[in-house]
RNA sequence: GGGCGCAUAGCUCAGUAGGUAGAGCAACUGGCUUUUAACCAGUAGGUCCCAGGUUCGAUCCCUGGUGCGCUCACCA
């Protein structure tokens, strides 16, 4: 036992056990969700089909309100919230045993539906069962947890101890079901590709490392899906789609998790310009679905995500904000070297023009906006405009602030593929692939349809549509620095003493 | 990784201008058959994050560390 099991409650156990009552019964109970029995309820004024029936339901207990031969119990499932009832004169052989119960414990309870005196619906409990004995203390009954640190640590306390928590991760849930089913009517085939990558590829970004024993061969985690999805586009599959975690070896912030959701799909006979209808329509969609309105808040602002949503070239808005072309490389040098950007004369310049947009247009683009057309070198993956070599065919989306799709038209040129891995691998930059994968080039040898190709930040859609400020509130267990032993703040000492 | 902030009872928080701490809730005992954070009376509960230092004395001051939050850098 840790330190959070309650010597009381321990003994209350011992004590149900030696009159061979199990605290953890075996078999579940049949009942109905609370949703169930508060919709059967109605309403004061006009009483539902269950008032008066007798009913079964199971959750567990938040606290009791114990009035000697009365207690009344708050009982959660994961639909709601519905009160229970226990009177000595109903439960006359099981009476005794209410001493037994506590704050936490998982109970099912059969009784007749009704209201008190206030009109509280209410189950009139006339069997009572412990289901599982809880030994650690529930939080504080009116804060519920309050330290965001134990919250998520503990979310499985945190999930039935404040209301509005789980409606957080039931509306993630609902998204993804969502956007499977949006793209299973469009025709989309949900595949699988692997996770374990023997070459880094599909996005810049560090990868984790990791190895395989009989192999003999170091693996690397998933940065993106890309270049395997696209070989399936090569297969013929012709749409397909992939709820893919990916895994970046980079910073943690309120927008970042070293590994994180994304929904990247790709259509062949199609190109960026029907990745922003698909993209814009999912986005409205999943809007009137999750929050009833194609107008959402968030942290207090308002955004209309009535498709279609706003156009926006990356030279223009560029030249809006800064006052001259994106390829005025000396312009660009000194603008950047006047707002402290580290800009000595070897950076690579579109680098330093991408980290200059950033920082002189990306902060005004609230969004929702498509920001087209990306000069080419930021884009290797991606196939250039015919009427502007200078730029791809390539959008992202941003929402409030936040960059949530990025799309393109899918470079579908070997050669011209190859070229661009072969710059890459030139440039030695540690943030981009160190090798050519010469079997994604080769893929393309056999012939790829033209193709439209998205990726889709599925945490940073659930915070928009969720209203949360960070992508931990949106993860059920967002990656924390781990502590040994039982996980509680409590252990920090022993971790403290082992440095 | 840098900067700023926080860490006190199981939970939420006070507090000590250096003299080893307190409330509410939870727990325990007793009372109460219609509460909604029930109420009333009583009891118990603390290495004040860790390690050093200064001091007669440190939970408080200093240094270092750990964890978390915010922020900057990197990234989606």
């Amino acid at each position: 036992m840790t330190e959070l099991a309650h010597p009381d409650r321990l003994a209350k156990i011992a004590a149900l056990r030696s009159e061979g009552k199990d605290p953890y019964p075996a078999r579940g109970v049949d009942c109905e969700p609370l949703e169930r029995l508060i919709a059967g309820g109605g309403s004061v004024e006009e009483p539902g089909p269950l008032i008066g029936e007798r009913v079964t339901a199971a959750g567990r207990i938040l606290g009791l309100r114990d009035f000697g031969k009365l207690i009344f119990a708050p009982l959660v499932d994961r639909s709601g919230r519905l009160q229970v009832g226990m009177q000595k004169d109903r439960l006359g052989d099981w009476w005794p045993d209410r001493k037994r119960l506590d704050g936490g414990d998982i109970l099912a309870v059969t009784g007749e539906l009704g209201r008190t005196q206030k009109g509280e619906l209410t189950i009139w409990a006339e069997e009572v069962q412990l289901l599982s004995k809880a030994l650690a203390p529930p939080p504080e009954k009116w804060h519920g947890l309050v330290d965001i640190e134990q919250r998520r640590r503990r979310r499985y306390v945190d999930l039935w101890s404040s209301e509005s928590v789980s409606e957080v991760f039931i509306k993630r849930s609902r998204l993804i079901s969502i956007a499977r089913r949006f793209l299973e009517e469009r025709g989309f085939l949900e595949v699988e590709t692997p996770t374990l990558h023997p070459i880094v590829g599909g996005a810049a970004a560090r990868p984790f490392t990791t190895h395989h024993n009989a192999l003999g061969v170091d693996l690397y985690l998933r940065i993106a899906p890309e270049l395997y999805l696209k070989r399936l586009i090569v297969g013929g599959l012709e749409r397909v789609f992939e709820v893919a975690r990916n895994f970046r070896n980079e910073g943690i912030d309120a927008t970042h998790n070293p590994e994180f959701t994304m929904l990247e799909l790709y259509q062949a006979q199609a190109d960026f310009r029907h990745m922003m209808e698909l993209s814009e329509t999912l986005v409205e969609e999943l809007a009137v679905e999750l929050t009833g309105s194609k107008t959402i808040t968030y942290r207090g602002r308002q955004f209309d995500l009535s498709a279609p949503f706003r156009r926006a070239r990356y030279d223009e808005l560029f030249r809006e904000k800064n006052g001259f072309e994106l390829d005025d490389e000396p312009a660009v040098r000194s603008k950047a070297a006047e707002l402290g950007l580290k800009a000595d004369p070897k950076t690579d310049f579109w680098k330093l023009l991408a980290e200059l947009f950033d920082v002189t247009v990306e902060e005004s683009l609230t969004g929702p906006v498509f920001v087209t057309h990306y000069p080419v070198p930021l884009c290797p993956l991606a196939k250039t405009d015919p009427q502007d070599a200078r730029f791809a065919e390539r959008f992202e989306l941003f929402i409030a602030g936040m960059e949530l799709a990025n799309a393109f038209s899918e470079l579908n040129d070997p050669q011209e593929q190859e070229r661009r891995f072969e710059e890459q691998v030139a440039s030695k930059d540690p943030e981009v692939p160190g090798e050519v994968d010469i079997d994604y080039v080769q893929a393309l040898e056999f012939g790829m349809p033209p193709t439209g190709g998205m990726g889709i930040g599925i945490d940073r859609l659930a915070m928009l549509l969720t209203d949360q400020p960070s992508i931990r509130d949106v993860l059920l267990f967002p990656t924390l620095r781990p502590q040994p032993q039982g996980g509680g703040p409590s252990s920090e000492q022993e971790h403290a003493q082992e440095k």
